[in-house]
RNA sequence: GCCUUGGUAGCUCAGUUGGAUAGAGCAACUGCCUUCUAAGCAGUAGGUCAUGCGUUCGAGCCGCAUCCAGGGUACCA
């Protein structure tokens, strides 16, 4: 039972009541009553002044004294203003934390045989340089949301297109036939996509050198990018690799399984998964018979250098490239038998595309084309569209090695947590495996959280100069936490205390318990919003506030000191609540809680 | 130019469908480890919520205008 569910029923019998009027649930305000005034609930009783044409003091009075006699719990109640402040009754409480304990996973809805389908994509890499702080952010959005919707209810099947074929990697391809001197991660020992990354790096800086020639020797800026060496080479592998050229294909192959075991490495140490894997040299085919369906059925258009176009004039939008002229494909083309193929293999509801903002216009592009190619899950498209990770000195620029490399980043996390926990000392009674695992758990919180704390759609800032904290507001600090109360059950049990099913009733709640049921009867609600606005940080920030919460609890009063046996087993119990709440939304997180730390 | 997203404390960020005196953390300063883990707690200081007008009983939140910043804008992905 619900609190807020019953007061509203019953606001709608006092409004009708004392004054005769129906009234819909939205016009309802309740609100939890801010900790400077008397009560648990409020409701704000502005918006029914117009119905009673009485003053808000005289309108709270009468609905207080209505709700107070028709409803057992609401024991008291006082007026500020419009604000009704309502005194729910202690059992309601205790019956609230008695029934947050006695399930498995407070809050968390399982999927059904009936439930949805939501397919959703992320990490999309491209194979030719190694994943980079953006793509951290990409991941772990990805993967939690993933991890939330799934806790709503969805099934949900986690998806990553490979970008693995387009100019981008034929670049690093011939960066490497012609400078690679034969070098192979196995000959160099550097991991397979940071040695592909080196060539792509190396390509951008001959191919500037190139243009920058060109220009000397009087040749136009624009024609001299078109025209420089490198870029027609890697432009004429493109088209011997779409001509299925032994050679060419072979480069291709040997090149991308160097990055694929680069990258395996790194989502590994991420902790992300992915349930199917699409590449689009599999899909960007179909996605090109499709273009040429639509040239044909008269959706399309093909200029007299044959690339075929799109106009979206129609939806307020501009010319779209489909086709280049020299027949390759791009981007869309491949994105659009993605999807095709996508809704042939699974019985998807909802397809969500976790990408930059930097594609808003792709995708909404996309949403268009695909309907117009009369595929009806066109409309229903939905990109979730994340913001950029800046630098101080401006977005990161992979071309030019203006990046904060992924792998060092996770190396340089663990080395921090490893030093602070040996300064703290605090690990002592681990053996060695146990406390670099640990290390690792708190390093990886340290990175998640930060990247997921903040509201996905805004730009966020990196700064390397400052490593990522690891007190206040923090993954680690909410796994502190944790761990602290673990180790209070630890020594609860012990000493042969045991954490109780019941709750007394007729235990006297402190201001502080009431305040943390109060929170931990948020999450189901927290849960969910964080699903309906694809947004991680609502239950990160979630969980940061009832470990706070709980922390100030925890210097007030004592557990395992407390006055009665009785007492020391009903803050045990409430302290077990927090802890699983806050384990299972920090897993929702793609965050694990270490035991001991 | 057009489209789009943002602007909250020195810095990084929260801020529920519009609701009571706008909140955290970091940095600075002050206390608290003989007491269940001090990666903590308590406190001090720090704000014209970019600016102006409007809607409303009530605006950080909604609308309009302006300023600033990011992103996109026909053969990169």
């Amino acid at each position: 039972m619900n609190i807020e569910l019953v007061l509203l029923e019953d606001v709608k019998n006092a409004v009708l009541k004392l004054y005769g009027q129906e009234i819909n649930d939205n016009q309802i305000q309740l609100q939890n009553t801010r900790k400077e005034f008397e009560g648990d609930i409020t409701l704000v009783v502005f918006p029914f002044l117009r119905i009673s044409k009485k003053s808000p003091e005289k309108t709270s009075e009468d609905i207080g004294t209505f709700l107070k006699d028709t409803n057992k719990l609401v024991t008291e109640f006082n007026v500020v203003k419009g604000f009704l402040n309502l005194v729910i009754a202690q059992e309601y409480w205790l019956g609230a934390i008695e029934s947050a304990n006695s399930v498995d996973k407070f809050g968390i809805i399982e999927p059904t045989e009936n439930s949805e389908t939501v397919m959703v994509e992320y990490s999309s890499p491209n194979t030719n340089k190694p994943l980079h702080l953006g793509h951290i952010r990409n991941n772990l959005l990805g993967y939690s949301i993933c991890r939330i919707l799934q806790a709503n209810g969805y099934k949900v099947v986690k998806t990553n297109i490979v970008n693995d074929r387009g100019i981008h990697i034929c670049k690093s391809m011939y960066a490497w036939q012609k400078w690679g001197e034969g070098r192979t991660p196995e000959n160099t020992g550097i991991k397979g996509d940071h040695l592909v990354g080196e060539f792509y790096v190396k390509f951008d800086q001959e191919y500037r050198k190139e243009i920058e020639e060109l220009v000397q020797s009087g040749m136009e800026q624009k024609e001299a990018e078109q025209k420089a060496p490198s870029l027609v080479a890697a432009r004429e592998l493109l088209l011997k690799w779409e001509a299925k050229d032994p050679e060419t294909v072979k480069l291709w192959q040997t090149m991308n399984s160097w990055v694929y075991a680069g990258f395996d490495v790194t989502y590994k140490e991420l902790g992300v998964d992915f349930d199917k894997i699409y590449y689009e040299s599999d899909t960007y085919l179909s996605g090109k018979d499709e273009v040429l369906r639509g040239l044909k059925e008269g959706i399309f258009y093909q200029k007299e250098d044959q690339s075929v176009w799109a106009d979206l004039t129609g939806d307020k939008l501009d010319q779209k490239i489909l086709l280049r002229s020299d027949g390759t494909s791009v981007y869309m083309t491949q994105d659009i038998g993605t999807a095709k193929k996508r809704f042939i293999d699974y019985p998807i509801d909802k397809m969500v595309y976790v990408v930059g903002n930097e594609q808003n216009y792709h995708f909404q592009v996309l949403s268009i084309l695909l309907d117009k190619l009369g595929f009806e899950f066109g409309k229903g498209l939905y990109h979730f569209s994340y913001g950029m990770v800046e630098l101080p000195s401006g977005k990161m620029k992979s071309r030019e090695g203006k990046v904060v490399d992924a792998d060092d980043l996770l190396e340089e996390m663990v080395n921090v947590a490893k030093k602070m926990s040996e300064e703290l000392g605090k690990l002592g009674s681990l053996s060695k495996e146990e406390a670099t695992e640990t290390y690792k758990k708190i390093a990886l919180a340290a990175l998640k959280y930060f990247m997921l704390k903040v509201d996905p759609k805004k730009n966020m800032l990196f700064n390397p100069e400052e490593s990522i904290d690891f007190n206040g507001n923090t993954g680690p600090f909410i796994q502190y936490t944790y761990a602290r109360i673990k180790s209070v059950i630890r020594k609860a049990n012990d000493t042969g205390i045991t954490i109780p099913k019941k709750v007394n009733s007729g235990h006297i709640l402190l201001p502080k318990e009431k305040e943390l049921i109060k929170k931990i009867k948020l999450f189901p609600a927290a849960l969910k919003e964080s699903a309906d606005n694809y947004s991680p940080a609502i239950l990160a920030n979630y969980c940061y506030d009832l470990v706070k919460e709980f922390n100030q609890f925890y210097h007030e009063h004592s557990i395992l000191k407390a006055e009665t046996s009785e007492l020391v087993e009903f803050r045990l119990l409430l302290s077990d609540v927090v802890a699983k709440v806050v384990a299972n939304g920090m897993e929702l997180l793609g965050i694990n809680m270490p035991e001991r730390m």
